[in-house]
RNA sequence: GCGCCAAUAGCUCAGCUGGAUAGAGCAACGGUUUUCUAAACCGUCGGUCUCAGGUUCGAAUCCUGAUUGGCGUACCA
């Protein structure tokens, strides 16, 4: 996003390249960058790249770029050169018409709709067990990149992929078949989630045990894992499944409804939604059209044993099984029909999948083949791919409980942000209901910019020992800033009506203010195109920073004239427009007061 | 073995298409409150950007190779 004056001044360089060295400079040979903090000027000129055209030094190059600029962009009121930078100083008139004219008006920020359909698919949890810390980062991510996209002009279809079926689910249903005395989330006052991962925990113990004692009448691991007898009857449980068995399907049915009651708790406190909800107990049979597609084209073939496999050994991959030789489905085949009956049923452009990093090559694997079928949406499909959370100890697992439970974790979150507000007596004057969402307000602030200010590729690593921050680089920075502005609106009587006065002259800390808040479009486009809400948090916390300076530096209820004040309320307003509007695409809301 | 990803201050992270003396926060130390919310502000300390080559006027950024860590390479999902 180049707003008019950037555009100004790479064409006039590249005119002025045209008619001092009679040479034609290429767009990616023009750098225009922000000015850094300690030279003077705002907008940077990088000269190195015109010096085979001048056949002069940079400096000198910069020199005469620069006199040729100032006469034709009337807002360029000086420049100076350092070496190979050409810096220039926009006049304050020039800043001060920017924000009145674009960055307070109703408008900025926004982008109309761009005619393209898009669908993130995130979140996709098994039904057998609670959600955890590495959840959060997908349904987090997921929210984000989805609302981040909604802004920049997408019409977006939130989707989430149950894992609804499977061994895993059995499991569950088994142990609490033998060990459950017909416990529910009513009589245990357990949230159905967890429940039932309860039961999944049992039952992996149960088999652990089974595995030992096989592997002591000198079995092998492999063998005993197969043989184990409790593992053979959940499998023998999910054939029952797939033949349609009454109680099986009822106890599925049972188990799952408690486990979705209990999602939709944790999914409410996240603050995430969806717009479209798939099973796989309704999708996993599909695909297997498409398989025959692929035989018929020549695409896959069939091995001795009937099953039927894609060489991508071309591709630099291997070969990879996309039907059981039995004819059953595997995970890719039912993957190849889910992407069908979504584009049947939606024709986005775009389908993206919020999905941890571990699955590289299955997505890898997957866009390829729908490519070679001659999909013509395959190009639009992309995998968002995510850094696993890490504990110090290493990776979470939750058959061993070394997990960071989800709920847990939120409830944690809130104590703290309780505690906090309470040491600082910031409570004064609240109701309890209004307490009780300034707490969860602040504490989800907290966790979630935690989790949203790191790129999505990389890892993250979470020590539960230590909690997370209140202050500095964090969420509730952002969210204390946001309250402070509303403060001093309210304190200033700032109503749509305070009259927006011409300033010619503005203090530093305004206009880097005033630059820095120009840059928000540009940011949600960065985001958008990178699908990273990183971009965006990063920024919400130059923008808090830049205020917190500015508002120790001037008075703004004191200012020395009543339209002095007036400008620093709007400057205000509009910083607190803009933090309240980036922290909810990223799903953080912003408190009026803390 | 092969493939993918990562490596930046004691810790957690930024660093946009290659550009100026690599930036924040935390931690440590010091200062700022009769003045608009101190969850704040200012300062000090802290770096062979894992290593070695290469491309370039210029490399944390691009290329090659190594090292370390993570993940994958299932008729699991």
């Amino acid at each position: 996003m180049i707003n008019a004056i950037q555009q100004q001044l790479i064409e006039y360089t590249k005119q002025a390249v045209r008619e001092l060295y009679q040479s034609d400079v290429p767009d990616h040979q023009i750098t225009l960058q922000e000015t850094r903090k300690e030279f003077e000027g705002q907008w940077t000129i990088v000269t190195f790249p015109f010096t085979r055209f001048s056949k002069k030094t940079p400096e000198l190059t910069g020199q005469e770029i620069g006199a040729y600029l100032v006469p034709r962009i009337s807002a360029i009121e000086s420049f100076n050169v350092i070496k190979g930078f050409l810096n220039i100083s926009l006049s304050d008139a020039y800043w001060a018409d920017l924000f009145k004219t674009a960055i307070t008006g109703k408008s900025f920020g926004t982008f109309g709709p761009n005619g393209r359909k898009l669908m993130v698919e995130y979140s996709s949890p098994n039904t057998n067990k609670p959600l955890h810390l590495g959840h959060i980062r997908n349904n987090l991510l997921g929210y984000s990149v989805a609302e981040i996209l909604k802004r920049y002009g997408y019409e977006v279809i939130k989707a989430n992929l149950v894992n609804d079926r499977g061994i895993h689910i059995c499991k569950s249903m088994l142990a609490w078949q033998r060990w459950g005395n017909g416990e529910t989330p009513e009589s245990s006052s357990l949230k159905g989630d967890h429940l039932v991962g309860k039961y999944y925990v049992l039952f992996d113990r149960a088999y652990k045990q089974e595995i030992d004692a096989l592997r002591a009448q000198g079995l092998s691991e492999e063998d005993a894992k197969k043989q184990a007898p409790i593992i053979r009857e959940a499998q023998q449980m999910l054939q029952q499944w797939e033949a349609g068995d009454e109680a099986v399907i009822g106890l599925w049915k049972m188990m799952n409804g408690w486990v979705y009651a209990g999602f939709e708790r944790t999914y409410n406190r996240l603050g995430v939604d969806f717009d479209k909800y798939y099973y796989e107990s309704d999708t996993y049979l599909l695909g297997k059209d498409i398989i025959q597609e692929g035989l018929d084209k020549g695409v896959f073939f069939r091995k001795a044993d009937n099953s039927v496999w894609i060489d991508l050994t071309e591709d630099g991959l291997d070969e990879k099984l996309v039907l059981r030789g039995d004819g059953t489905s595997v995970y890719i085949t039912q993957d190849l029909g889910t992407a069908q009956l979504k584009f049947d049923e939606f024709g986005m452009e775009e389908s993206i999948y919020v999905v941890g990093n571990e699955q590289d090559y299955h997505f890898k694997v997957l866009f390829l083949i729908l490519k070679k079928l001659g999909r013509s949406w395959a190009d639009g499909l992309f995998h968002l791919s995510y850094g696993m959370v890490d504990l110090p100890s290493g990776k979470m697992k939750s058959r061993e409980g070394t997990v960071v439970d989800a709920d847990d974790l939120m409830d944690e979150m809130r104590e703290t942000a309780k505690k906090r507000t309470e040491e600082l007596g910031k409570t004064e004057g609240l109701s309890d209901p209004e307490k009780e969402h300034l707490y969860h307000i602040i504490g989800m602030g907290a966790l979630k910019y935690f989790l949203l200010k790191v790129e999505p590729k990389k890892r993250l690593l979470f020590d539960p020992n230590e909690s997370i921050d209140f202050q500095g680089h964090t969420g509730p920075f952002i969210q204390y800033t946001h309250a402070r502005i509303k403060s001093v609106l309210a304190k200033g009587s700032f109503s749509a009506h305070t009259p927006l006065p011409v300033r010619d002259e503005l203090t530093d800390s305004e206009r880097d203010l005033i630059r820095l808040l120009g840059d928000y479009p540009a940011v949600i486009e960065v985001s958008a195109k990178e699908f990273s809400p990183a971009q965006l948090a990063n920024y919400c916390f130059e923008v808090a920073k830049q205020y917190n300076k500015f508002y120790h530096e001037e008075s703004i209820l004191k200012a020395e004239v009543e339209s002095l004040k007036n400008f620093r309320l709007h400057l205000s307003e509009a910083t607190a427009r803009i933090i309240a509007d980036g922290m909810s695409l990223l799903g953080i809301e912003v408190p009026e007061r803390m």
